[in-house]
DNA sequence: TATGAATGAGTGTTCATTCAT
DNA sequence: AATGAATGAACACTCATTCAT
């Protein structure tokens, strides 16, 4: 815990170097972290700073509030998951293919990036009032859809989907069966006595979710 | 039970006990309300004091600590959909029938309390600490589960639903398509620019999700 | 400055009485001093507390916030001179020996109470926002200069005043060439290099105010 | 003095010196601004630097800290008041019209330069501590009087004013009548019921105070 | 000369909790 | 059983000031 070079005091400057974007970029993510582990109202500043290797000053310098870094952590955390799953390039792949892609993507980031659901939900708590009037947010999103919604469409035509399937539908489904599992995984270990983290559980579930989504998709 | 006082003045001794348990009530009424709005760390002790227009020391003499009084509050919700679920009498219903009941239910309950899911949110926020180590709520989901398997596994022998289905990964598969929707219905309706909540979203949803199950549960 | 009763610990309560009242004018009083030394942005709350020998959180559970305790502090200050003023009875005086009566007033409560000066100054500095919409200051203060116009007429009916002088300017006037006096002793000092509150100096002040007056109200 | 180089872009080293000069005086300019609002407490540093368009750093440069910084507003406050006066010429005009003269003019003074009324409160509320040992004020503030008292005297030789006046009192209450009126202006307003700045109301309490000023001078 | 980055000590304020009755 | 008074630790946020360039 204690910082072992305490008795080499002229070992580290204070700052290591006067870099404000690395300072920036240090503050987002222990925020990330924070906020993650401890909800908007848990969260601490001085956390925040301390993990960040920064002072507290420097959080009001550069992101003017608690609300507004959480504002700034949540906007990131959605354009990263979106500019992710755009880079998949799901449009090149067949329709089948591209939507088992797109389930197992959705499901790997959930584990990869688990601050992502806390952040959500927390956002949520307070009635989404960081994101709600984010147009780049709206606009980001409205592509997303239209992606997904470009793939039903060409599976329906292919035969292989049913014709009329809602992306949005489809989106919010793919979505549950994976956040849920993981939001809830805490309570769900107490309520189904199992290790929901467990990789033959994880590898269970996503083959079940896999399933699911074709079983709903597939003529 | 006791046949109600109401008109009897003079039963004072009665009225105190009475009047007790309805200031325990009125504050687990109060408290729910709070933390489902708030969070455990955005909840406010002076808040739920006031809404159950009690003494703030009355809270403290009666469930010991805020953390505690969560507890309580989220054992009685855990118990309460438990209860209404068991009263459904889903076995005495054929298995189809009694899934697609199931299912509605489920989505029913969080509608008529949205509290349940911004609790169990809390819950997790915090690795279900509260509920961790409570045998009670552990037997009563053990039941649940075994419930359910017993429909599934009736369904299968009548030939209707697929043999081998998991009821664990089934009810998480119900759950989540009903709770995903509810709790992230606001950064949804940034996303997806819908109100989720309009008579006829929620009908669009309930069928869809039906047919989902449906489509996962039969041959 | 660090307490003498360090070493008797069973000698004093931490909280002497637990008396609602008295916490209140304890704050109240230390409060004045505070916000009369250091104005309204210098003055600490923790001081405040401190000299109250409260707890910080009574200040907010009293008074809301500093901001309305320097209101309270403020509105109880005109009160109370208006009230001494009114004790006066100047009206049962004959009008000359009430106008000398009333400009020694003045100066004597501005001897007694130097903090009522740097208080007004406090809140003209922001532009009376705290009493800007205070009914009751406003009714008393009308009170106030009815009855001093009611001795200028009377004065002016028996010959003694000059006719038509106006209450307004006539009280600002007293005002002035005591408050200001006062206000600036420090300044003073150096600038005129003179001790503004030995006696002889005080002495002096008011026999030159008084006399100023006279010349401004007699015939 | 020297001439404007403003057409003159190659003159670079002068430019520089000028610019620093500039820099100064802007910082001065804000500094008086910020300080005159807000009082000694209540100024920001960041805002006299933003007003001042200058660097944070820029005001530590020149003025070491915001407490000297406050010092050197106050000298030049000062200085202007004692200049501009000086500049008068009082002594070559008969002694009535130079005392009427005087009390016009520290009557204006005071409504061109708002400022000046609140530094001086902010330094009376600290004590007069920036200025009190100042050898450069007290010696043009010595003059001051003198010069005053020069024109009492020449008068009670006239014949017009009354023997043995003191140019201090007599100071003191030509600068209270005007000082109290537009410190206490806001408070003031509440007390009174009055628009203490409206035309009408300066000119009737301009001459006012004239009228004052000669029933205390005249025989 | 000038500047943006960085800081520690404090600021008003809030909180869950306990005391005294 | 019930309550208002009281508290200390912590909270988000701010400030004058200094560092590094």
């Amino acid at each position: 815990m204690t910082p072992p070079e305490k008795n080499q005091p002229s070992d580290l400057p204070k700052h290591r170097v006067r870099d404000a974007e690395a300072t920036k970029l240090r503050i987002l993510e222990a925020a990330k972290k924070e906020f993650s582990q401890n909800g908007l109202e848990g969260a601490r500043v001085d956390s925040i700073a301390l993990e960040a290797r920064a002072n507290k000053r420097m959080i009001y310098h550069y992101f003017e509030s608690k609300e507004n870094l959480f504002k700034v952590v949540l906007e990131i955390a959605y354009l990263d998951i979106r500019t992710q799953e755009a880079n998949l390039n799901l449009e090149k792949l067949p329709p089948k293919e591209a939507m088992i892609t797109f389930v197992r993507f959705t499901w790997d980031y959930y584990i990869k990036n688990p601050e992502f659901i806390t952040l959500v939900n927390s956002e949520n708590l307070c009635q989404a009032r960081h994101i709600r009037n984010s147009p780049l947010l709206q606009e980001v999103s409205q592509k997303f859809v239209s992606r997904i919604q470009a793939i039903l469409d060409q599976g329906a035509r292919e035969g292989v989907f049913r014709p009329d399937l809602d992306a949005v539908q489809v989106n919010i489904t793919i979505a549950s069966i994976g956040y849920y599992y993981f939001t809830n995984r805490y309570t769900g270990s107490v309520i189904f006595n199992r290790d929901f983290l467990s990789p033959a559980a994880l590898k269970e579930r996503l083959a079940f979710n896999t399933d699911t989504i074709l079983r709903l998709l597939c003529l």
